[in-house]
DNA sequence: AGTTTCACATACCCTGGGTATGTGGAATTC
DNA sequence: GAATTCCACATACCCAGGGTATGTGAAACT
């Protein structure tokens, strides 16, 4: 193995471990060396690799973050209509939410740990433009009447944080039908003339 | 001062010397030793009176909790309409959440710190009861659609707690207003015969 | 007055993140 | 192909800070 494969292969190592980690444990529970062992390497790999815990953790956030953009909108596109994009998408983000590598990791530490302000950028740059996108084209379509979508967008991402987290909890079928559900009474109230 | 009076001067004196700092540095950054020199004692009467640092986390959250849970019931009893209490006091939680001693406390560090499931249950306790039971008083009285309201509450509350957290960052009036009507075509939605 | 109690202070331990430096083998140079 | 450089890591160490074990003096009780 060449010394560029192998660099990539340790860093990927890394990133695995710590993810299964983070996810599992959460971000102050776990131990660094720990997640360096798991990976077969010691910790100087880890800083050598991420700086810091903290690197590592923004690195196994940025991956997390950008799969389940790419999944969520991979089910958006399945549809023609704005409508259902937005409606499949709410759904494949509540979906997602079960997993505990996602729930977990983005939605409870994250916020924390690289502080709001930071989360919400790397957020920005996926899901929550995607959120902002989708209303765009439905206000721009005249499906959704001309208003503010920022504050909208803001709305809807923390509902389905905390609904995907709520199911992430009760991972129950039926309660991902009862949120799906009490999520298109929501999103009704946005249609033009509804209220 | 008799000794019961100084047990419980000291005892507030950690609690409000803990909240302003877990309130500008989060959980993470606050050092035990400086809360108690800060309140003009050692670390020692914060592991008598607290038991560990988590432990003195939790009384600030609770007593936060419950401040900010009286605060949007007072909002919400001024008014005789059932669908105007519910509104009430969601704008009152919204305003509320600028104030940093509650978005970053119990929005951004709590579900970390003291785990998703015993927040929830602190929550559940107050300002997230009382949704439950405005929107089932609102299903009583037929101006809601018969319907699970536990998911419809967490997708509320969800909304509400993100969108606190976005106006305590760009604290604007304006802002403000914004999200404030975006609550209102999301609430809009859920009544009857609207979508 | 003696004894107990208890609210804290003091001194110490130890985990764990971070850093500084060493090292062996791959890549490069001549 | 021997010498040199480079670099991906390992090793050894530092120290901040949460937690604990024990001491102490003044109030409360007898």
């Amino acid at each position: 193995m060449s010394r560029a494969e192998q660099r990539e292969a340790t860093r990927r190592a890394l990133l695995e471990e710590g993810r299964r980690r983070f996810a599992s444990d959460g971000y102050h529970d776990v131990v660094l060396s720990e997640v360096a062992s798991g990976a077969g390497v010691t910790k100087g790999a880890a800083y050598h690799h991420f700086g810091s815990k903290l690197g590592l953790f923004r690195a196994v956030v940025a991956e997390a973050q950008e799969e389940l953009g790419a999944r969520v909108a991979a089910e958006a596109d399945r549809h023609e209509d704005l409508w259902e994009q937005l409606r499949a998408g709410c759904r494949a983000f509540l979906a997602a939410g079960t997993d505990a590598s996602v729930s977990r990791i983005l939605l409870v530490d994250a916020p924390t740990v690289l502080g709001w302000d930071e989360w919400r950028a790397m957020d920005e740059a996926s899901s929550a433009r995607h959120l902002k996108e989708a209303l765009e084209s439905l206000v721009a379509a005249g499906i959704v009447d001309e208003q503010p979508v920022e504050p909208l967008a803001r709305l809807l991402s923390g509902a389905m944080n905390e609904a995907a987290l709520w199911l992430a909890r009760t991972g129950d079928e039926e309660a991902l039908e009862q949120a799906a559900h009490a999520l298109d009474r929501v999103l009704g109230g946005l249609r033009s003339g509804a209220a």
